[in-house]
DNA sequence: AAATATATGATAGTATTACTATCATTGTCA
DNA sequence: TGACAATGATAGTAATACTATCATATATTT
């Protein structure tokens, strides 16, 4: 049997929870598929509608427009991140090597995580890569964030910043640091496909491996002090 | 008398060279301050031409889209940028001491740099916060790489990564820091007035000081190493 | 079993947007 | 004088992002 689990999302995001209903289960499963592949931008609900076999008018009944159904995916992602890392880290002492798992799961999708997610955790990865500055960039930002939609992702910046500060209780910048990784992870990802130029990070096989030893390196430069 | 000196903008972005005529000089001025006011979103070349006493039809011949003038205004301010970084760095020897004016360059709008340029660098700035994500972060990006859109802003990430290169040759990732430092200066400028529990910096007077020192203090610890 | 409430479907309608197309007017330069 | 380039004026179109209304099917309560 296969136990799932669901990420408790923010209640505000939606206007009818999709997790409760057959109808809302294919709107948040399908818009992944066809957020991916037709981009954000050229997504709408009357595309969803058709694609299972719904209507525009149903789907509105879930979430009030297409951007609070893309923040209530994001949010989706950022909780199971924050999840695994919590899980994975909080038996480990050594504040370092959390840090490595912490961005090792943050990196990838495995197996296992997989697992346990009822949405395809590599598409979303791909929407979050691709779209979520759409939502943290705009006017409403300020507004939404007072509504708590961002909390997920806000979480998640503070369980890495937790572990940043057990290495380094001196390091001036841990919150800085912790949405600078995560963007990093995001970014790199992105500029290794469309702006090649911008990274070192080469497109392959072995991508997510390459993003988390950078980002290890990066960290074992930020936080690991010389002794005196 | 005054000497401005307009960025060159790789001409395949727009249809008709902006700055060679009145009309062209009225659109990417007013715009300046439009896409300020309203977002980028709720800005439209409707709404302009009602700005600037002309019509949607006239923008139309100057930019083919409302994205392409955004992808202006943002060469416009990354090439201001880089030429800065340059003409400040050329005649240090020491690096170290390149990478901080070229961090006080990148953060800062100061009253010489305005006075050479014929747009409001203090509004292009928060336009490149807010919304070049927006022109980056695209289904089309790869295609609009290729046509050279974002030439002004590599050349920008290579000037620093070749600063980065000259302190530490054998840091592994150049590039990706440069690009990085970017990334945390746009960031953390926004952040700090929309998501402020995700950065250190506060809103105030001194932000943009709080933001350089806090680049700094990133940099000495990626680059300066202990003497073993 | 009847009454009621809830979820969904079907359909229509609207304001706005992001353009495209056409034709008229004005100024400029040869 | 004539031709051409730049701009203005106006109209039109397909798509988008919703909103509203009514019908129907299903589940729940009494």
């Amino acid at each position: 049997m296969q136990v799932y689990v669901n990420p408790r999302i923010n209640e505000d995001i939606y206007l009818k929870d999709p997790i409760q209903s057959d109808l809302g289960k294919k709107i948040i499963f399908s818009s992944v598929n066809l957020v991916n592949t037709l981009g954000f931008d050229k997504f709408n609900f009357k595309k969803l509608g058709a694609e299972i076999k719904s209507t525009e008018a149903s789907i509105y009944r879930y979430f009030p427009n297409k951007e609070r159904l893309l923040i209530y995916l994001s949010a989706w992602y950022w909780e199971t991140k924050n999840y695994l890392i919590v899980s994975k880290t909080n038996s480990i002492t050594d504040p370092r090597e959390k840090l490595t798992k912490a961005i090792k799961a943050l990196v990838n999708v495995t197996e296992e995580m997989q697992s346990q997610n009822i949405l395809e955790l590599h598409q979303l990865q791909a929407i979050v890569t691709q779209e979520f500055y759409k939502i943290t960039r705009t006017k409403r930002c300020s507004s939404h964030n007072e509504s708590g939609y961002f909390e997920s992702f806000k979480r998640l910046c503070t369980s890495i910043s937790d572990i940043i500060k057990e290495i380094d209780p001196d390091f001036k910048y841990p919150i800085t640091m912790a949405t600078s990784l995560i963007e990093m992870s995001i970014s790199n990802n992105f500029c290794s496909s469309n702006l090649p130029s911008l990274t070192e990070i080469q497109c392959g096989e072995d991508k997510r491996k390459q993003i988390e030893d950078m980002m290890t390196y990066f960290c074992e430069r930020l936080l690991v002090r010389c002794k005196k």
